[in-house]
RNA sequence: GCGGUUGUAGCUCAGUUGGUUAGAGUGCCGGCCUGUCACGCCGGAGGUCGCGGGUUCGAGCCCCGUCAACCGCGCCA
């Protein structure tokens, strides 16, 4: 016999009813009814019933165990009587008379139940990790999680891709988000950093003469979590591929994605059609670059209906440059009580507020209410409702000024609007490839900066960078589903003059661009081949088919809101003597 | 860095307008129980009400400060 076990807590049925067998797990339940006492005995594969009484010589040891002991139990299969079988689990229809029982560790008092499905606090959870993975509800996800990476991965082979492992130590790349850095020893005073990306690395095996590269890769980056987002590490799908516009990268990756979410997406639909929403559209539309579309809200631009109306407001902001009234319409939500509530959200949001107009019924007719709606008469009201599509019982927000002042609340309204009228699909992924995003963004200080990846193609190239700055798209695309943005990728800029071109236009020298990205930079220098790709994140693929709203709940050994790590105690003060090896002092903070 | 929410028994929570000895469920300890599968019944232990200060005859509750956790903003090419 096997030291620990014969079988696994899954496997028993009615065929082995007679056997000897050995089983080892954890302490589920106990149920202790003095004269017999039965024991939920659990391991990875599932739950048997294991019981013993005072004719077993082992009955004085199993009285002992607690909740969450480990033990190995010998014992005899029986068969259920038909009106003690367990419907609830498989291996319901027998239990094992326990002979013989050795604890192989023994548990303390919990700070974290396992049996049960209440919710505890999170600090409790991360700091016993071990506990919360025992577990159904996350044990089940990550186990989801393991199912989704080897098909993806299987899906990537399928179809011509291989995996190719880059470096982790390695070196620092100045754009984009904080570094986590790695001291030399050997080189005191010097740092590698762990890469945000493998994106330099990927481009470099484009250069070097493989194609059809992927790798479900770490990331590092040294920000703020949000619940979508995992400080210090997170893992995504890289993909890159030689000679391909992005529409090849499109029709290569679609199916991968879809494919995948059709596979564990258990009822819930997948829509095949992908849209493509330019970035410019998004923001209008929906007001971010991530649009979750099961919500049917889309917004407008009214401007026109508003010009030389009696609602001075708009009609002032109108008269200044670049400005739009822009409405957001919200199906079903036509009563005053509503449009108030959204309005004092706009308020406790920042603005002064959000106009609106609610169509009832006056007379036999569908008429625009609200105080809006009277500054501006019947007319133009009408005219407004025929443009959004609305009908009685509905209802209109308006927002004006420059859009980029009041976009991200629009965007964020919407959703409310769409969550308190419960109008948003459920049991959907819609997903949409957002492209032509602009390759330059004026920051606060009025500098021209990189608006995302500086690596990418623009569109027109070299040509497109003579003018306006602004004006510059780039073949630069993601892929948004249900409100996160779950792929991000480019068609590479292989060209040294472009580069040059594009880098100077963000206000970065020939020299600098040369030192910073040489090693690149050279490559494209000897026969680079025109090559793009993307990258996907893998831990929000999980969340998305686990259903869950925090990325936390797919992650085994996640860090906190504070990027540390309570299990292990992470980050720690380093010793003298590693301090001293590397050459370094740390400095006291305020 | 900023804003919001939360913090009471090992765990999940309740706690009225500021008023006697801070409660429940669960877990733990002891007792009873031979068919439970959230077993049941009886008893017991278990509390710096996050921490510090203030107001008050009296604070879990009101005020100020502070710490921690989470959510959001900034940030995240």
């Amino acid at each position: 016999m096997h030291a620990y076990r014969s079988h696994t807590c899954a496997e028993l049925t009615q065929a082995q009813v007679g056997e000897t067998v050995r089983l080892a797990g954890w302490v589920h339940r106990v149920r202790d009814h003095g004269g017999v006492l039965f024991i939920d005995l659990r391991d990875h594969y599932g739950m048997t019933q294991v019981l013993a009484d005072p004719d077993s010589p082992a009955f004085a040891e199993v009285e002992k165990v607690r909740s969450e002991w480990c033990i190995r139990i010998d014992g005899t299969v029986k068969a259920r009587a038909p009106e003690l079988v367990n419907p609830k689990i498989p291996t319901g229809e027998i239990e094992v008379f326990v002979r013989g029982l050795e604890v192989l560790g023994a548990a303390e008092e919990l700070p974290l139940p396992v049996f049960g499905d209440l919710d505890y606090p999170e600090e409790t959870r991360l700091k016993y990790r071990f506990l919360d993975l025992r577990r159904e509800g996350l044990h089940h996800n990550i186990m989801l999680r393991s199912r989704i990476v080897a098909s993806i991965r299987r899906r990537m082979w399928d179809i011509g891709f291989t995996e190719f492992q880059t470096p982790i130590i390695t070196a620092s790349s100045p754009e984009g988000a904080r570094d986590f850095l790695v001291p030399s020893r050997l080189h005191p005073g010097t740092f590698y950093a762990l890469p945000q990306a493998p994106q330099q690395f990927k481009q470099l095996i484009m250069v070097g003469g493989f194609d059809r590269y992927f790798q479900i890769a770490p990331c590092f980056r040294d920000e703020d979590p949000r619940a979508d987002r995992s400080p210090t590490d997170f893992y995504q799908l890289d993909v890159e591929m030689s000679f391909v516009e992005q529409e090849d990268v499109f029709q290569t990756i679609s199916p991968i994605i879809l494919d995948t979410f059709e596979e564990f997406a258990e009822g819930r639909t997948v829509n095949r059609e992908i849209p493509r929403i330019a970035y410019k559209d998004a923001l209008t539309w929906y007001g971010t670059d991530k649009p979750d579309l099961r919500n049917p809200v889309k917004m407008q631009v009214v401007s026109d209906h508003f010009r030389g109306s009696g609602f001075a407001i708009f009609n002032k902001i109108l008269e200044q440059e670049g400005t739009e009234i822009r409405a957001i319409p919200a199906p079903t939500g036509g009563s005053r009580k509503f449009c108030d509530r959204m309005n004092s959200y706009a308020q406790k949001e920042g603005l002064p507020g959000m106009g609106y107009i609610f169509w009832r019924e006056e007379g036999g007719e569908t008429v625009g209410a609200g105080p809006l709606a009277k500054n501006i008469g019947p007319e133009r009201t009408e005219a407004i409702r025929e443009q959004l599509g609305l009908g009685l019982g509905d209802a209109a927000f308006f927002l004006g000024g420059k859009p980029e002042s009041f976009e991200a609340f629009a965007g964020r309204a919407r959703v409310v609007i769409g969550d308190e009228l419960s109008i948003a699909a459920k049991d959907r992924f819609e997903f949409a490839w957002i492209v032509d995003f602009p390759m330059y963004e004026k920051s606060d200080e009025g500098a021209i900066d990189f608006s995302h990846n500086p690596f990418s193609m623009p569109q027109g190239g070299l040509d497109a960078l003579s003018g306006d700055p602004l004006s510059v798209l780039g073949y630069q695309y993601d892929l948004a589903c249900n409100g996160y943005e779950l792929i991000s990728g480019a068609i590479r800029n292989h060209k040294p003059e472009i580069m040059f071109k594009a880098f100077e236009l963000a206000g970065y020298g020939r020299e600098e661009v040369e030192a910073r990205f040489g090693g690149m930079l050279n490559a494209f220098r000897f026969g680079a081949p025109p090559h793009g790709g993307c990258a996907a994140g893998i831990d929000r693929i999980v969340m998305l088919l686990a259903d869950e709203q925090n990325i936390r709940e797919v992650i085994m050994f996640p860090m906190n809101q504070r990027a540390e790590d309570l299990m292990m105690g992470a980050p720690s003060a380093p010793t003298n003597d590693q301090l001293r090896e590397l050459g370094l002092r740390v400095i006291p903070q305020d």
